[in-house]
DNA sequence: CGTCGAATTGACTGTGCGTCAATAAATTGT
DNA sequence: ACAATTTATTGACGCACAGTCAATTCGACG
């Protein structure tokens, strides 16, 4: 299908060059069609982005599916979630800066109703997968029973949303002294945890055997967890 | 000045037409001078924004530098702090398209090396201000002896910047039910400040009434500040 | 008033998104 | 088999805008 082949080949350079260098020209080249055809299956550059970054963002629910099946307590599946986004960043580096580029106002402005409609189905699939765990969590006393799972959900992507753009800023990592940017986005997510008072506790769990268990379960051929 | 000159247009310019629509034949036209002087103080169009967006960083500073001088106890100062965010949000609603661009990369191998060195230094001046009063804190014994400052400080940038971004996106106010974005940003502090266990905690103290004083004494003037 | 150097200009170049009249391919009708 | 008609594809072109630089104006000083 055409359409599969410009996002194929448009997700590849998008990754290498970033939403600003993206050429519509090299990518027609690359596609062996003519821009013109390009721009039959997408209205503007900003639209076949977020077409791109769905695509992407499939991947990463995917994911997030595959880590909320671990088996073992609530909190413990959540770590595999917080472990799924790391690895998603790690095999995805690039992602995050698009991923900025979608907060723009004017960016969303300029795509198709038809793909910003696409796009939410898929972010809300994402928020589902996050909150039944949440839902699980307060039906089996891991959570005290007045928590709202929504506002758990909503915090968990802010500190994990927050921390990969913090920590990965050379900025922040020198005056905070950050060696490992994923340690601090796994250890803020365990803070946030700790806040909702979502039970085992960190100081109550051996976390390292879940850790290992995550790693040998979920994500065998990850090379990116440093052990601390 | 004409730099000031430049960046005072260009700043009214950036917040009302964002980084993609600022036209520099038209901000040119604004100052009154030509095109080829604004390119006389600014490399490119990137270094101008990275300018503007230095500037307005100072500002926030200085508000954040106000808050700190709150009186209270560690956690209501640092609680100033986070009003102090939002009332940037608020007065600066724009802005944060902006520092999302910042986090681009190719963004910034376009600045010069001295605009870069001096938004580093103000973005410091900002971290210093808050983990001053994280050192309070566990001078005081309102934090545990053993908690690292800088950690606390980035679990806070982190929370904070996520929770800005998270909820002033449509797609996830809609399915996170967000009512008051500043109110999420508010809770969240709140949640990783109870996770740092940073003395008194939220149960502990009457934070509605430090609420009423740092609106009274910090932002008399803050008309966005909703009771809950 | 003339000379020199600094400040300023704005027409010009290059790049890359988006368009559309022209063309090619496929399908249908006879 | 061929013409007519519809559909798919093209790539040269228009245009907006960042960035440049030779020409020009301005101002200081003798």
């Amino acid at each position: 299908m055409r359409e599969e082949l410009i996002l194929d080949h448009g997700q590849r350079l998008l990754l290498r060059d970033g939403y600003q260098n993206l050429n519509l020209d090299e990518l027609a080249k690359a596609i062996e069609y003519s821009k013109g055809t390009i721009y039959l299956q997408f209205e503007t550059k900003e639209d076949l982005v977020l077409g791109i970054a769905t695509r992407v963002l499939k991947e990463r629910t995917r994911l997030f599916e595959r880590a909320a099946r671990f088996e073992g307590r609530t909190r413990e599946r959540m770590r595999a979630i917080g472990f799924a986004c790391c690895d998603f960043a790690v095999n995805h580096r690039d992602y995050f800066n698009i991923e900025m580029m979608l907060k723009s106002a004017s960016f969303w402005e300029k795509a198709s109703a038809e793909r910003r409609r696409l796009h939410g189905i898929q972010a809300g699939q994402t928020f589902q997968t996050v909150t039944g765990i949440v839902v699980d969590a307060i039906r089996v006393g891991d959570l005290p029973p007045e928590t709202r799972p929504a506002d758990v959900t909503l915090s968990l992507i802010s500190i994990t949303m927050g921390s990969h753009i913090a920590a990965m800023e050379p900025d922040i990592q020198m005056v905070c002294g950050v060696k490992d940017p994923l340690l601090v986005v796994r250890r803020n997510q365990d803070l946030v945890c700790d806040g909702w008072n979502w039970k085992p506790l960190l100081r109550d769990w051996d976390y390292a055997a879940t850790d290992r268990r995550i790693k040998a379960e979920i994500f065998p051929t990850a090379t990116w967890l440093n052990e601390a």
